[in-house]
DNA sequence: ATAATATTTAGATATTTGTCTAAATATTTA
DNA sequence: TAAATATTTAGACAAATATCTAAATATTAT
């Protein structure tokens, strides 16, 4: 839960997750979507996926961005369990 | 939203939220849980409470402290709105 | 009133984090 | 093969964070 909680104590990669939340996106798509320099949101990208809470797969010279929703509900059954 | 995800990024904070789901503590009984000083447990309460995550009452030298579950609700609503 | 107990506030310090620029890697196009 | 494009890696730096000890505040008991 350490790492999943860490990514999304960010305003930016919580932004991402919402964007991915559309549709899945390459990392400079992400990347124009903020003022922030692409190296930053790379990095981002890299604690996100680090919580396996987006994966990624190379499309030629692209790498393509998705949400992983299997994780989300491993949040969601910690703060579930909160209020039982 | 960004108080509240800054709460939950730190494991002695979100076990403090766990301890709380079982029962109103004191600030000692709660610090006695714990490794760590009172000092350090008493600055985890106070991002706790910033972040509404937990209430607070004085019952004479004690300080009682709940879990505010009002709260939680909001960040099931933030994760729950990722799945949509 | 004084001492004891419960908790917080203040100040210091080491670690972590978000950001940047510059350079490296990988792929596609001319 | 050389140039252009997409992305990441490396290294630096300022700001934020978790922790500590010592001191302050508030309440209760002797």
């Amino acid at each position: 839960m350490n790492a999943i909680f860490k990514a999304l104590n960010d305003e930016t990669r919580r932004e991402i997750l919402e964007l991915l939340r559309q549709r899945d996106m390459t990392a400079g798509e992400i990347a124009e979507a903020f003022q922030i320099s692409k190296p930053s949101i790379s990095h981002h990208l890299d604690i996100l996926k680090r919580a396996d809470l987006v994966t990624s797969e190379k499309k030629g010279q692209f790498i393509l961005y998705s949400l992983n929703t299997t994780i989300v509900d491993d949040i969601l059954k910690w703060i579930i369990n909160l209020k039982k």
